[in-house]
DNA sequence: GGCCGATTCAAACAGCCATTTCGCCCATAA
DNA sequence: TTATGGGCGAAATGGCTGTTTGAATCGGCC
């Protein structure tokens, strides 16, 4: 698997490759120095010696990571901005779940870890990265919504739809995870593209009927 | 903060409270053993000696906490079997996010660190103890979407709601990371009920109009 | 009191971790 | 050829971990 790696690629970046793939398996602190190395074949000392610390290797390798799959998965999913507002829905659904799902996209992987177990590092450079992507993403809801709807809702939307791409990686996880255990079954052969599809679907649905229930909210049991 | 638990409960007892408070704070190899026996008012020794390991004291404060969480908060929301199946849904999510949002209760944030970081310790019991609780919602959405759509379709949506469920955990995350920071802010001032809400609407909604459109797939753009 | 089993404790143990040290290699330049 | 300096590597360092040990302490019972 190092074949390739050690073709003509430099040590350090050797280091961070390694780093991505085990920070985005492992997360930081149960991703050894060791084993990066190991992966990279490098010297134990060579971490201290190109980043300083462990640390600035974790950040180093999340910038590379997040900016790659940026280029790899454009966030407007090839949807131009003259489209409508229901296509862009789509195609920025399709470009999350196509970097979730990408083997060898590792930038969400190791956010799902820092969600679960911040380590303070990635806080701020992983805000200022998304933060964009979230106001484009809120934008599109807005407009689906209407001016009628309060921004609130428009939030509790975004973040709906957000939440079911996010929750790709658990399944990713778990499904890596127990890999090899046994055949994966016939329950959860799920695809990338078809997860895109039926979030969209879901996600369209429920803003085109609360679009209409602005102001009313006596749709639930209480 | 250890006054009450030093009052009269037994070391073992006090010894997997301050198990579950700092596992689902900080995950199973984050936590560690001296750190929970300080909290629980204990020697070093006594995870070792009432459990036999870190790893067993661990699937007991899991086993604990969900039961306990369970009991506080009944998995259909309070709603009674002959009511609607909007009524019953709306009650299951009520449960879940009350459950996750309850301070007191650890089961889903230790989850929540499993699902990012498996130690594999939980794997059998979770899924044992989950099982049922996902086919009683399976139950439910199928019941909502109706006979004619495909069963896919249903396993989707069901993933679809829990996912928005889920996210809260990490939304309660990063809230109690950065508390003291910084005041919370006028833009995330959620509660649960809220959050309830929300997904209840956003759900059933998108459950209505998925309910028409089977047998046709073609909203989105490709 | 005197014994005993259960509990608690301080200390030590072995193992793993990130980091450092210091000397070796080797291409390049004089 | 020798001198130089960046890259590299084996081994050591100090700190933290879960676990064990063996003695001290406690409460109950003859």
């Amino acid at each position: 698997m190092d074949a390739e790696a050690t073709r003509d690629k430099t040590t350090e970046q050797r280091l961070v490759e390694a780093a991505c793939k085990l920070f985005s398996k492992k997360g930081f602190h149960e991703a050894t120095v060791s084993e990066i190395c190991e992966e990279a074949d490098a010297n134990v000392a060579a971490v201290n010696y190109y980043f300083r610390s462990k640390d600035n290797l974790y950040v180093e390798a999340w910038r590379q990571a997040f900016a790659r799959g940026l280029t790899a998965h454009p966030p407007d999913g090839g949807v131009p901005p003259t489209a409508p507002a229901a296509e862009r829905l789509a195609g920025r659904i399709r470009a999350v779940i196509g970097r979730i799902c990408d083997p060898v996209s590792y930038e969400f992987d190791m956010i799902h870890h820092e969600q679960a177990h911040p380590t303070g590092l990635l806080a701020e450079i992983t805000r200022e990265a998304i933060e964009p992507l979230r106001r484009e993403m809120l934008a599109v809801v807005g407009e689906l919504l209407g001016p009628a709807v309060p921004e609130k809702t428009v939030r509790l939307c975004a973040v709906s739809i957000m939440a079911q791409c996010f929750h790709m990686l658990v399944h990713k996880r778990s499904r890596s995870h127990a890999s090899g255990a046994r055949r994966p079954g016939p329950d959860l052969e799920f695809d990338a593209d078809e997860i895109a599809c039926h979030i969209t679907q879901f996600s369209l649905a429920a803003i085109r009927e609360l679009r209409c229930d602005a102001g009313d909210e006596d749709g639930h049991a209480t």
